[in-house]
This record gives C-alpha cells, sequence and structure tokens, in this order.
DNA sequence: TCTGGGGTCCTAGGACCC
DNA sequence: TCTGGGGTCCTAGGACCC
C-alpha cells in the first residue's frame, strides 16, 4: 500500500500577492486581466470567494458579484519562484516529488513518513516549513491518500489549510457523499456521457461493468473510468518532469476582428513569443498548428509539417500564417498557435556562412528581447511587404 | 458587456502500404 | 467483378487539467 500525499496551495495567485503586499491582506482581491480585456479571474482571495467570486469566472461577473475587488494583474515570473522554493521544502521529506501544476504536487512518502512521525507529524512539518520560509499567508491543504486519484480529493475536501486522510475504508461514506465531478478526471462532458448510459452517481460507476465503459469511450478512457469507479489509481507519482511536448500561444482579442492586417500583426507576435520560449529550451519545432475561435466560441484549426524543423520566428510565422490565412474568412475571437513535435536542437556550428550569419541575428533578438523586453524589436515581415513573398513560398501538407 | 491561457492525452477517420 | 485485414501516419477536434 502506497502513502501519497497532495498539496495544493490554497487560492495560489492571490495569497501570493497578498504575501508580497500587506495592503492586499484581508480585501477582496482577484487576479486577472484588465477590465475591458474580456478577462477571467485566475485566483480570488477568501474575501473575494466568500462574496461569489469564484476561479474561472469572467471577470466582469465577478466584479459585479464584488463590485469592489481590486484586480491584481499576475506575475508568472513570482509564481515560479516561488512554486521552486516550495518544491525545495518538500523535497527535504521524500526524493519522489512530482510538480503536477504550478500549485500543486504529488509526495510517494511510502518509504519516508515513518522517519519524520508518521503521516499526521510529516505534514505539520511541511505546513510549518512553509509557513515559515514562504509566508504565513500561503497555506495548503494536504490529501493523503493511497494513490494519487484519492489524496487529490482529499486535498480538495478541507480549504483553506487543510489535513484530510483518506484509506479504502472511507470508500463507502466517499462514494456515497460525492458527485462524479469531483474526482480528477470527470468534467461535464463525461458527466453527461455516463448520465447517458444511466451512471448518474459514483456507485453507479462502481457497479458498471468493464467493457460497457470501453464500449462507450475507448480502451484506455474506459479503463481509466473503471478505475476510478473501485477507487483506484495505479499511476506512480513520477520525480522527474517529462520534456516539454509544445509550446503554443493564443489570445482573445478585446473585440471580434476580421482585419486581416491587424490580426497579421498580432498573429505574429504570439509566434514570436512562442518561438521565444521554445528556443530558450533549445528546441525546434517540426509540427505548427493553428486554431481560431470565432464569436460563436466554436474552434477551428489546421496543421502543418515543415519541411525541415526550424526555430526561427520568420520561418515559423510564414508557415503559421499560410495555414491561418483561409481560416480567417470570418470575425475572430482568438487567435492560437502551437509549434510541435519538438527534436532537441543540435550543437553541430553550421558550416554556412549564411546559416551562421542567420544563427547569430536571432540569438542577438533574443538578447535583446530578454534584456530590453518583448516589444522592442519586431521583423520587417509585420509591415506586410515583404511578407507576401515568403508566404508564396511555402506549401503546407 | 457572457465565457483566459497554458498545457496533455485521446479518438475518429482517412490515406496509404503490404 | 469483387474485395481482407493489419499497421502506420496524419489531421482535426474533443476533453480535461490548473
Amino acid at each position: 500500500m502506497r502513502t501519497i500525499f497532495h498539496i495544493d496551495m490554497n487560492a495560489y495567485f492571490a495569497s501570493v500577492a497578498q504575501q508580497a503586499n500587506p495592503f492586499l491582506r484581508n480585501k477582496a482581491i482577484g487576479i486577472g486581466g484588465k477590465p475591458g480585456t474580456r478577462s477571467i479571474i485566475a485566483a480570488a482571495s477568501q474575501t473575494a470567494k466568500k462574496r461569489g467570486v469564484k476561479t474561472a469566472m469572467s471577470t466582469r461577473e465577478a466584479l459585479a458579484r464584488c463590485p469592489d475587488m481590486e484586480i491584481i494583474a499576475g506575475d508568472p515570473h513570482l509564481y515560479e519562484h516561488i512554486a521552486e522554493r516550495f518544491l525545495g521544502i518538500f523535497q527535504r521529506y521524500t526524493d519522489c516529488v512530482e510538480l503536477f501544476s504550478i500549485d500543486e504536487a504529488f509526495l510517494d512518502v511510502t518509504a519516508w513518513a515513518d522517519r519524520w512521525g508518521g503521516v499526521r507529524s510529516l505534514a505539520l512539518r511541511v505546513k510549518a516549513d512553509i509557513a515559515k520560509e514562504i509566508g504565513a499567508h500561503i497555506t495548503c491543504s494536504i490529501g493523503v491518500a493511497p494513490n494519487k486519484l484519492l489524496a487529490k480529493l482529499g486535498s480538495d475536501m478541507q480549504k483553506p489549510d487543510g489535513f484530510v486522510w483518506l484509506t479504502k475504508k472511507d470508500l463507502p461514506v466517499l462514494f456515497a457523499f460525492s458527485e462524479l465531478t469531483d474526482f480528477l478526471g470527470i468534467a461535464e462532458r463525461t458527466r453527461r456521457r455516463l448520465a447517458a448510459h444511466h451512471i448518474h452517481t459514483l456507485l453507479d460507476l462502481h457497479y458498471a461493468q468493464l467493457p460497457i465503459l470501453t464500449s462507450i469511450f475507448g480502451s484506455s478512457t474506459g479503463l481509466r473510468l473503471w478505475l476510478l469507479g473501485q477507487g483506484e489509481d495505479p499511476s506512480p507519482v513520477i520525480a522527474t518532469p517529462p520534456p516539454s511536448k509544445s509550446f503554443g500561444n493564443s489570445y482573445t482579442l478585446p473585440k471580434d476582428s476580421a482585419d486581416i492586417d491587424a490580426l497579421r500583426k498580432t498573429f505574429f507576435a504570439l509566434v514570436e513569443k512562442a518561438t521565444h520560449r521554445m528556443r530558450a529550451e533549445l528546441f525546434l519545432a517540426s509540427t505548427i498548428s493553428v486554431t481560431v475561435r470565432y464569436a460563436d466560441f466554436t474552434f477551428h484549426g489546421a496543421q502543418g509539417r515543415l519541411g525541415e524543423a526550424a526555430d526561427d520566428p520568420l520561418t515559423l510565422f510564414h508557415a503559421a500564417w499560410t495555414l491561418l490565412l483561409p481560416l480567417l474568412h470570418r470575425p475572430c475571437r482568438l487567435l492560437g498557435v502551437h509549434l510541435g513535435d519538438l527534436r532537441v536542437r543540435g550543437s553541430q556550428a553550421s558550416i554556412w556562412n549564411e546559416e551562421t550569419q542567420r544563427k547569430r541575428v536571432l540569438a542577438a533578438i533574443d538578447a535583446i528581447h530578454e534584456r530590453y523586453g518583448k516589444n522592442t524589436i519586431h521583423a520587417a515581415a509585420t509591415t506586410g511587404v515583404e511578407l507576401k513573398r515568403h508566404v508564396s513560398g511555402f506549401a503546407p501538407r
């Protein structure tokens, strides 16, 4: 039997803001985009939550419910920096820590809990370390269970600053009092599909036959759901983060637009951003995909394979734009680009001067962005003059 | 003046090959 | 005139997570 911790930082982005700025403490704050930018609340303080603000609510609706809520811009670098620090704390207590997201982690403490005086004592130590070293305004909820699925359920059961220890013996009670969607991996669509087959509760799922579930959902998802119905989750805690598989950026326009020139500029900036992040991790992309969300909220996309893996924004932009252009026949709400099928950039020096020169130019652009910010240097292609020539040279597959 | 942005994984269906 | 089946790759889209 394994002993798994799931540690969830409470209202993480909002707590970080309140930890950093004492004036924000005990106030209704929400982390989100500027009002007027069709943004949502990524995190809300406890005070704001009490007033009806929920995570992922549109900023507009949140302000309607809580007019004096202060909207604070997110600070991704700070979140990452603090996440590294609590990762460091967790790693003192076990060698098996999986960072599940920026504010959550799974710990496999099977071999370690006794060494730290047992499960409860270990949980208290972790909480104490966070309070002492990161700040008393950043708290966490800890769920403990024999697998990740139940540990995650446990951390959700008591917020903020919770501690819930679940064992197999608790399953009948859990199944009787939880909703299907309380479990990791079941959201609204799956709930509806299950309901269409007369599976409405966790007990229904518990008694559902595996062949039925696989016939509805396919072998992989069907098996996962069946295991979920048994309270089982064999997935291990994976301590080494897997390499990135894609880099993407998307942007919701302040207003729906069909203005090709304006869309091109916006899109170029997106490709540049994704490319820059990819280059920073020394990858080249072999596939490129684009997405559009229209005013009616439907998504459409296209993808293509590059003749040769690339990492420079111009090549990638020209490829992406060729794919995107046919999709821009009606007003767009969102544009997105994803770079995928990544390969590691080789270190071999090019024998061609032109290639070396190109790489130097790109390195210089990266350095300028790094030092002076993202908007300091742009390709002439954004003016549209050189663009046509390049675009005609690319054939999507 | 409804509904973000970063990801991962899965599935369905078609093309193509043997 | 009819016509299997398996495998792989590719694309598009869906579902889910925080």
